[in-house]
DNA sequence: TGCAAATATATGTAGGTACATTTAATTTAC
DNA sequence: GTAAATTAAATGTACCTACATATATTTGCA
């Protein structure tokens, strides 16, 4: 569906200015259609990007600032989700011994399993809501990636 | 930057997972960088959202069901806010006499001055950071509601 | 008409997020 | 070697959001 109908907003002031509503609403649609997966699954989408970017390092661990360094959403609080998912025995967390101030984070067997299971329903919904072929992605990556230059 | 530095990401499992972590990304980096302007006029994200739908009805009034239908990010209080700008008289509410579960929701004065301003500095922060010339915005937007169709 | 269903909005509650501040450990400068 | 500055993480606070539920009004239909 077009932005112009999808937000009933019939003008804007330029080809810029749709582009960046674009982006902002489509961002909230991807949310809304992964939600009912991170939901089945208990966590947030804020969680499952701090599991997967643990998988990405495992079995090394990461620290805190490495998460909020890597998260999608930087302004996040990534010591309390760490928190939450250790609670969940989703990760664990150990004092750093070469810089006791920092804390070693590590995937449980528990947060590999769910977060494989999860991820796998997550492709599969984007495979059944994204229209793009491979050619149209990389463009989109393209463009986007020169916006933010 | 391209999107595999921003979040130290080396991989993805196809172009339509970097293309989706590109879009949430570079939502998230937009509403970073708006950011300043709202804080100066002390106003949120939601709330200038909601200001701009009634800038486009104006002088017609708005009911919530029709702010919710064309908010960004649908999911929102719409109540809750148009009650927030009302407490700083940016916006009046009435009864709607032809239905009066209806709320008429009307920008006041003082919020067509804070939007007229507000719009013009979120537009210029826009036009200084958005790299992409007019042919490759109207090539991103093609894309994007693409994906979504 | 009268009553159930649908609709519009408001609100209670739990949890999430942003920002500033605090605590603790390490590094730097002298 | 020590005090000041820096860094990593945690936490307090206020606000924001999501979801379920409540309230009031209108609609539809027997």
């Amino acid at each position: 569906m077009e932005i112009e109908q999808a937000i009933h907003q019939k003008e804007f002031a330029n080809e810029r200015e749709r582009a960046i509503v674009n982006i902002l609403y489509t961002s909230s649609w991807l949310t809304y259609i992964q939600m009912g997966v991170f939901k089945k699954y208990d966590i947030s989408m804020q969680q499952y990007n701090v599991l997967r970017i643990l998988k990405g390092q495992y079995p090394k661990p990461a620290t805190v600032n490495m998460l909020i360094e890597r998260m999608i959403d930087k302004s996040s609080n990534a010591s309390r989700i760490v928190e939450k998912l250790r609670s969940k025995d989703l990760v664990v967390r150990s004092e750093c011994p070469k810089d006791r101030r920092q804390v070693d984070v590590v995937l449980t067997q528990t947060g590999i399993d769910l977060l494989t299971n999860c991820t796998k329903e997550v492709y599969a919904i984007h495979k059944k809501t994204d229209k793009l072929d491979d050619a149209e992605n990389k463009e989109l990556n393209r463009l986007l990636n020169k916006l933010r230059s």
